[in-house]
DNA sequence: AACAGGCTGACAACCGATTGCCAATATTCT
DNA sequence: AGAATATTGGCAATCGGTTGTCAGCCTGTT
């Protein structure tokens, strides 16, 4: 009487058809009975997901895919799967795909834009819509793509493409001015990948509000963000003769943590270290990194929901948006007094 | 003349008999000129190239996967996708996967046994194979579902399920003599899950040790393998009376690190740690954290490696092997010299 | 010159679902 | 009761490929 676990043949997966023969009913009355539940009559509909449940039926992804076009899948594009700062975003959207039931596809594009290109032509079959990170893409290429299937940008600012955008500048002039109230007056920006517009917007936003607060704010670079080039990012630093610095990013800045100490220079006492994006080991790394602190795993999540509004959306209204997510900084152990000016010390 | 950017509309992507047409021949010449070179004549496969090309044609995944049975798909199920452990993994299954030109699924199981089930079921259409890190099934459950489907366990050995066993124990068993020889003659092991087994296997092995080499080592916990599990595992730790800790993973270590600090005890003066996994940010936390090394990205690539025989083996020879991955232990700052015992403090 | 056999391409079935359309039956209204 | 309408299930085409089978053609052999 009871069902039985049953039915698990190590052979093929059961197909609707099985189903369909259990209840001597058609496939058609079963994807029915399983996807329209109005359009089948009560009982029928009950025996038959009651087959379903007995034969252990799972649909074939592919073939939904294949005749309704949509696969419910969302590919998720990251320049390098190597940085933690990725890892946030994937965390934000695996969680929230997951909610709406679809599928992830990770890609790591390696920082290639021929790698971006093809996948991105790839997915267009694969994926119902794709997140991108970081695009190393032109604007037109972007955009082009954008008319081609549903995308969703993250940090990257193309007109008529959605985009969710963090808002690091507008913290990196908070921590400017953090670092002028320590007395700091000779601050440099250790620059990211001049192909990352984050970095472009980052360093627009501080030489602009340098200039406004008299400050002088050098900019040094490019550095690879990777923990690797904090060490010539740091060196970099020191030889700048400024006394504070704001990094890319934490990696960047985390490095730079690294080889100041290795080269007898203590943070904060000699140096102030500012990162970016507040990743995971800022808060416990030596001294606790005074970082700007971004939403990551929440942008993640945004542009997820941005791009499944488009998805449902039926072709009507606003296929174009933008997030623009606060970020905020965050005052640990690295930034502190300016070290009084070795060179022109007047006395008092 | 020659051959424009072209065809390009924002329509629907071409088909197989797109190409046919151009070329003048059926979607079957197409398919096979594609896919079995030698099928086909040298100049009709050329034209057929040369038409594709030109189409910009990408075969539809979806299609190729119904008809041929293969999605070229591997899905890696992950515990908790919040755990930097996996990260790890997953850049290495990422980077061998997409060497060998296969899409990776990611899933994030949750730590849930029932949604494991479900995706494995899931997957048994939609990947090619599987990859469980951290499984949380019976032995049963999984030798099962390694019958209905390619699987590659990751630190996890059940008899006939290939797997890839980071070594941990070995390395613990070291870290024990290594605390041993700092004069540590009272040490805990703050465990991990009771269900993962890489927990049983590390505390079976270093309860024996202990016993061999007549130091006492109690067992506490158990913890959540997070960070913020870090404070009440570094609480239970000082309350044991021990002078050190074996934490199950970097994570809980580098928690107990914030927690003993907040508690005003010195690391490794008063208390030494270790950890385990070597994740990013072990070597920059304060002290930088004495660990067991594990190569786990290797694992990741091995797992897939392993996974990716399975498939193309047809259906012969070995299908069950287990590779193991060695380990070491790391000595960075965490570990000091046993303090002297506070209580039976006789003089000398 | 006739036949065997290798090449090559077309035809058609098929993978596992979805969906438009139609027919049979059930229900409701006058 | 008879007609109009609603409900329900089946048929068959379709999504975009793959692959077994067959026929036509060319070549080589005797």
């Amino acid at each position: 009487m009871s069902a039985t676990p049953s039915g698990d043949t190590p052979g093929r997966p059961t197909t609707i058809r099985d189903v369909a023969a259990l209840c001597g009913v058609t496939a058609s009355t079963v994807s029915r009975a399983l996807t329209t539940p109005g359009r089948v009559n009560y009982r029928t509909r009950a025996r038959i997901e009651a087959a379903a449940a007995e034969l252990n039926y799972v649909p074939n992804a592919q073939a939904k895919a294949l005749s309704s076009g949509r696969t419910r899948a969302v590919a998720v594009l990251v320049a390098d799967i190597t940085n933690p700062f990725y890892f946030d975003i994937i965390r934000g959207t695996q969680l929230q795909l997951k909610a709406a039931g679809y599928t992830q596809l990770l890609v790591d594009t390696e920082e290639s834009d021929e790698v971006e290109v093809n996948t991105l032509e790839q997915m267009r079959q694969t994926a119902d819509g794709v997140i991108l990170t970081a695009s190393r893409l032109s604007d037109e290429a972007l955009a082009a793509a954008s008319t081609k299937m549903p995308l969703v940008t993250i940090n990257r600012d193309v007109a008529g493409v959605p985009s969710v955008i963090l808002d690091t500048p507008t913290a990196t002039n908070q921590a400017l001015d953090h670092l002028i109230s320590l007395g700091h007056s000779r601050i440099a920006y250790l620059g990211g990948p001049e192909t990352s517009s984050s970095n472009m917007r980052r360093w627009d936003a501080l030489s602009a509000a340098a200039m406004e607060r008299h400050v002088e704010v050098v900019r040094l670079g490019p550095f690879a963000p990777r923990t690797y080039s904090g060490a010539a990012a740091a060196d970099a630093l020191v030889h700048s003769g400024a006394t504070a610095g704001i990094a890319f990013n934490d990696l960047m800045a985390i490095g730079m943590l690294a080889r100041l100490r290795e080269r007898g220079l203590r943070v904060p006492e000699d140096m102030s270290i500012v990162g970016c994006d507040d990743i995971f080991g800022a808060d416990f790394c030596s001294p606790p990194l005074t970082t700007v602190t971004a939403p990551v795993e929440q942008a993640g999540r945004v542009a997820v929901t941005m791009l499944l509004s488009q998805l449902n959306r039926g072709r009507g209204a606003l296929p174009r948006s933008q997030s623009v997510l606060p970020t905020y900084l965050t005052i640990r152990g690295s930034t502190g007094v300016a070290p009084a000016r070795p060179s022109s010390s007047l006395g008092s």
